[in-house]
DNA sequence: TGCACATTCAG
DNA sequence: TGAATGTGC
């Protein structure tokens, strides 16, 4: 028997680890609930709850190929080997497949498993499926890893472009095999959701429609609707990218595919399909970056301020700044946020608040449902200065010039802050003239930008 | 994907 | 006088 252990990858076409694994012979799929880790990890609800409802569609989708799911339960990562090992025994495993994931704990949760199961005779093969050019594969000329993103994506679309490999098929069925699948567990405790499941159906179906219709209708628009936080104009991939109900390099052959039409709203979108890599190659080459450890070490001297009253305001989205507050609160609605609006909410916390950018990091973890490790991490150390190829720290986003740039007309933030619904465009972008029109319901700003934004660079500067 | 302050230059 | 450009944090 062959074992497939299904983790961020679920999903049936172009999926390396079952494509080899069905080549083989008879396939067993196997997930591992580790509840206990997802907690130290600081999973959000919403993705405990869109994993669990990915893994309804995976199991269906692999019963009609007769391949048995079976869902077991490790509290945490350092208990999943023997279980692993156990699965193995009991149904007469001799090779087990698997896709990478690049953090640190999952590495070493990954050696363990190959370990025992080596020991044991069971032949082990990892696969990579998370990224488009597998780690170590992107190096400078000196053999070592980069740490700029510019010329990274010059050596990363040499490989992209040459080499897009064909999209893996679904396997065919398999004779039906005498072991039921697992019903699917409940949310296990200590996750909540406040996020209606309905915004994100689950499945890879769901993903592929998504995926279809973002390359027919908003690719070519792509380049300007990206930054529009009140316009559907991103992939609005990421929690399918983090769950693997899509790969990486299913959303690069989209866009090679629409390259004729969609020009340089393809290649924009390459563009971020490249970051996501870099970022996911930063955590392998420089592990330190899973310690909780800045890029910038320098950086980890920074005299951070101890101001939880300031932090609360941030997470609920009550910081009298418009376009902070709806974005946090379109955090706390639906799990996800704009990107664009991550960079001002990051910058925000990191540099006006002068709070820990790892506070905001774990905070973005504890509500996304797209949360992934490696994209997070360096998504708040590039707004915190604290990362390679980081935003320089004396260029501080203006939240208000950001939202006059990005939401002229107000209507994200007035989605998000009904509280501003009666404000007129022209104060809502002006805080001294916000201050004057300011409904009862909306609070004062917390912080003077002139003054928090010099704070900042002084206190960048001081450990420079 | 900043901002403040200085300098230059057209009119 | 104010737009355009340069410079350092």
């Amino acid at each position: 028997m062959n074992l497939v252990w299904f983790r961020n990858d679920l999903r049936l076409q172009d999926n390396p680890a079952l494509h080899a694994a069905a080549d083989r012979g008879p396939v067993l799929a196997c997930y591992l609930l580790t509840p206990g880790q997802w907690r130290r990890h600081r999973m959000a609800g919403a993705r405990v709850d869109f994993i669990l409802r990915s893994l309804r569609y995976l199991s269906e989708d692999l019963a009609r190929l007769n391949i048995p799911l079976v869902i077991e339960q490790a509290n945490f990562f350092d208990d999943v080997a023997p279980v692993i090992l156990s699965l193995a025994k009991r149904f007469k495993v001799s090779a087990a497949f698997w896709n990478e994931e690049y953090p640190l704990d999952e590495q070493r949760r990954d050696e363990a498993v190959a370990d025992l199961l080596l020991a044991s005779g069971v032949v082990v093969n990892r696969f990579h499926d998370r990224v488009i050019a597998p780690p170590g594969t992107v190096l400078k000329s000196d053999g070592r890893p980069y740490r700029v993103f510019t010329p990274f994506k010059r050596t990363w679309l040499q490989l992209a472009d040459a080499g897009v490999p064909d999209i893996l098929p679904v396997p065919a069925a398999q004779a039906a095999v005498p072991i039921p699948s697992s019903a699917i567990p409940e949310t296990p405790a200590g996750f909540s959701t406040g996020v209606d499941p309905g915004l994100w159906p689950a499945g890879e179906r769901e993903a592929m429609k998504r995926l279809r219709l973002f390359g027919r209708l908003k690719l070519k628009s792509y380049p300007e609707q990206r930054d529009i936080p009140a316009v559907a104009g991103t992939s609005i991939l990421s929690p399918y990218l983090a769950v693997g109900a899509v790969s990486p390099q299913q959303c690069l052959r989209l866009a090679l595919q629409h390259r004729q039409e969609a020009g340089e709203g393809a290649a924009c979108w390459i563009n971020e399909l490249a970051w996501r890599d870099f970022y996911q190659h930063l955590v392998v080459a420089f592990p330190q970056i899973c310690k909780g450890r800045p890029f910038k070490t320098e950086t980890a001297r920074i005299a951070w301020r101890d101001a939880p009253h300031d932090f609360e305001r941030w997470c609920q989205g009550n910081t009298g700044v418009p376009i902070v507050d709806a974005g946090m609160r379109q955090l706390l609605a639906t799990g996800w946020m704009h990107n664009r609006v991550r960079m001002i909410t990051a910058m925000f916390l990191s540099k006006n608040l002068l709070i820990d950018w790892r506070r905001g990091e774990a905070y973005f973890m504890e509500h996304l449902i797209d949360g992934d490790f490696a994209a997070n991490n360096g998504g708040w150390q590039w707004s915190a200065s604290t990362g390679t190829d980081a935003v320089p720290y004396f260029r501080v986003f203006n939240p208000f010039s950001q939202a006059a740039r990005f939401d002229p007309e107000g209507i994200y933030i007035r989605r998000f802050v009904p509280a501003l619904k009666t404000v007129d465009t022209a104060d809502l972008h002006d805080p001294l003239r916000l201050e004057k029109v300011r409904p009862s319901g909306y609070p004062e700003v917390i912080v003077d930008l002139k003054k928090s934004r010099l704070a900042a660079i002084a206190a960048f500067k001081s450990v420079g």
